[in-house]
DNA sequence: TAAATACCCGAGTATTTTAGTCGGATAAAG
DNA sequence: CTTTATCCGACTAAAATACTCGGGTATTTA
């Protein structure tokens, strides 16, 4: 699980999709004037994201992408993992040396850490962010002042919990 | 909240000194040949480390890098922000531009969940993750065949949710 | 005090990743 | 048949990563 700028482009134009895809598809010319991520780069990124099945592709006018399942079904650990398939797996996960040795130990501390971080992030749906802001606008015109950071990460404690964790 | 190998590689050091620090200090050479890094690097990320006050040095002979806290008190956002540090925050967080529109939504939202990650990231320490292990190679002993990982997993959470999550 | 150990530090560098360009091909709509 | 937009591969500038090199400096031990 690695986490970069990559992946936050990646989890953009997803944001975006999900919320402006309610009626049709969405043209990639389209996220890419809005967050201001070159069309080329967000082409790349979705023929991942499309090999990945997380959107599937209309082809010609008014044609672009749209999720190919719902928004709670789609959580940020797809995303990432999807756009960054790539050559990793550097620890020794089965060489024939570093067998139980310090290194392997420390090691395999990482993989559990890893692996905790990916089912952190499994458990955040696309729905989920979406939702917990418009929660946060809601909020902000009730108050007239603006929640602190502070409320609105209880908040995210108490999805995190809904949602198994 | 970024996570490359780099954090990677930190976490590991760290982890190594958790372990095998209880005795003295661990020299850089240790760590080095223990988990494969190279010693420049290692100099290079302890440099950081030590700034953020996460280790204290020990010059000379017999010398080397010991925690700079109980491991219950260094958690892994620690360790990953403090090799970080560097020039980042792309986002749109103050510019006179993009005032509500959409694209600042979803940076916001990008915002908030990697916040959610760093929160998530905190509230593991090293001592959590080498507790976690011990526990796992006790009951692998008692149960003669290994635990699956949805078992050690579940443990995980349970951790979580005693630090708060 | 001399030698060895090990931290400290900055400059340089090969490799990889990132983010992007370019030029085109294919599919659908009007 | 032209426009819109996805598809696709190759190529590239810039940045980050991981590492080397060549010196220091503090501390211990002989």
């Amino acid at each position: 699980m690695k986490l970069t700028t990559r992946g936050r482009y990646a989890v953009t134009a997803m944001l975006d999709l999900a919320l402006n895809g309610k009626q049709g598809p969405v043209s990639l010319a389209a996220i890419s004037q809005r967050q201001e991520i070159s069309l080329s780069y967000l082409e790349q990124l979705f023929a991942k994201l499309r090999k990945n099945e997380l959107v599937a592709s209309v082809r010609g006018p008014g044609g672009g992408y749209r999720l190919s399942r719902d928004s709670e079904q789609i959580n940020v650990a797809d995303i990432i993992s999807a756009v960054n398939e790539s050559t990793d797996s550097t620890s020794c996960q089965g060489k024939g040396d570093c067998q139980n040795g310090e290194a392997c130990l420390t090691h395999q501390l990482w993989d559990d850490l890893s692996q905790q971080i990916h089912v952190f992030l499994s458990g955040i749906s696309l729905a989920n962010l979406t939702q917990r802001r418009e929660v946060k606008v809601v909020s902000e015109r009730q108050t007239r002042g603006g929640l602190e950071d502070a409320g609105m990460y209880s908040e995210t404690l108490i999805n995190a919990k809904a949602l198994n964790l």
